[in-house]
DNA sequence: CGACATATTGAGATCCATCAACCAATGTGG
DNA sequence: CCACATTGGTTGATGGATCTCAATATGTCG
């Protein structure tokens, strides 16, 4: 869910060779199959990861019902933000709904990274400022729209997740129901 | 709505002198009347306000309705967070419930602080993760609970909301109309 | 082809918004 | 100090939006 942002990418462009190369060292890929877990709910999330090639999305249970909270695309960065920020239990569980290939940076090592180089530092701010605007927005579009509404806004400003998601996943990720997802669709 | 989480508190408390003493330098405190704004609807957020005593409050209009989308006690800090962050016009009203007296800090010197004091940089990233935190923590609300579920929920955990703000702010912070929220609350 | 997940459609129930009337408290001008 | 306006809150009636349960397609994959 998280396009990197003008300034975010332009700030990675001008890291400095140290930190990038650092950077660089720590990270590892991996790839997974449809299907696969990135996080279990229940465990600390003590990575990030950015997708590369793929689709993945960030759900939990409740009520016997899965609530998809964010949907990841290329170049975006999939971590259940209050697990891996406070290290604790995460209620959050990710998946990736394609074969995925995904660039891993562990927690720890980017915490250290950060003393080393404040220019790392200040792109976390940059991320967690982006983030917490996407929140923002998010929170937004629930206070204010309606489920056609906030479909139609999906359309607009996400035609890929309407593209590549299966209508049951976008009904949670919009709060609503399914069978009103495919009557709203309908009427279109 | 921010009330500091321990760990920021930790943190300031530890704060080395001189960054301390740099913050104290750039800010200053100004008090308000009942009613008046911090910060007007098309207008940059260049400060950040720390309530030191009073209630304020920040929304936006949208269909001729004030949609209230934060409440702001002592202690806490009243920002429009995207029109701060980017420097852009706010859509975002702050608005003084009560005479209120509140700690000032300029944009532009706090960008320069960070700059000179890496602490403030983490200080600031702290703060910004606690924002996001809260962000997605309301998200989760308006994603699975009901109009009263919402309620219940916010009078287990904002007591001071339910008893120091008007039923009719409070329901479009709930993002419900005030006639529900009083059916709601005749009958608990 | 069969089996299983995914999507659509229908009918009824429920939640909540809207419009309108009413009430209580407070404040203001004469 | 009263009459009246204003603000904030409650209550009632109605309609629309959305959920739930159930039945019926429509894949899709071994």
């Amino acid at each position: 869910m998280l396009q990197p942002l003008q300034k975010i990418k332009k700030y990675v462009e001008n890291l400095d060779e140290e930190a990038l190369h650092f950077l660089d060292n720590i990270s590892t890929t991996k790839t997974y199959k449809k299907g696969e877990l990135l996080l279990r709910a229940g465990q600390i999330c003590q990575n990030n990861y950015i997708i590369e090639r793929g689709i993945a999305r960030k759900y939990y249970i409740t009520n016997g019902k899965e609530i998809t909270t964010e949907l990841y695309f290329e170049n975006d960065v999939a971590i259940a933000f209050d697990s891996y920020t406070l290290q604790q239990a995460s209620r959050e569980t990710i998946e990736v709904l394609t074969d995925t290939k995904v660039s891993i940076i562990n927690y720890k090592n980017f915490q250290e990274a950060k003393l080393k180089y404040a220019s790392l530092l200040t792109l976390d701010l940059l991320f967690v400022e982006h983030y917490a605007m996407w929140f923002e927005q998010r929170l937004f579009e629930f206070h204010t729209m309606n489920a056609t509404q906030r479909y139609l806004h999906l359309m607009d400003k996400s035609p890929h997740i309407i593209q590549n998601v299966s209508v049951t996943i976008i009904a949670s990720y919009l709060g609503i129901s399914l069978e009103t997802l495919s009557r709203i669709r309908a009427r279109i």
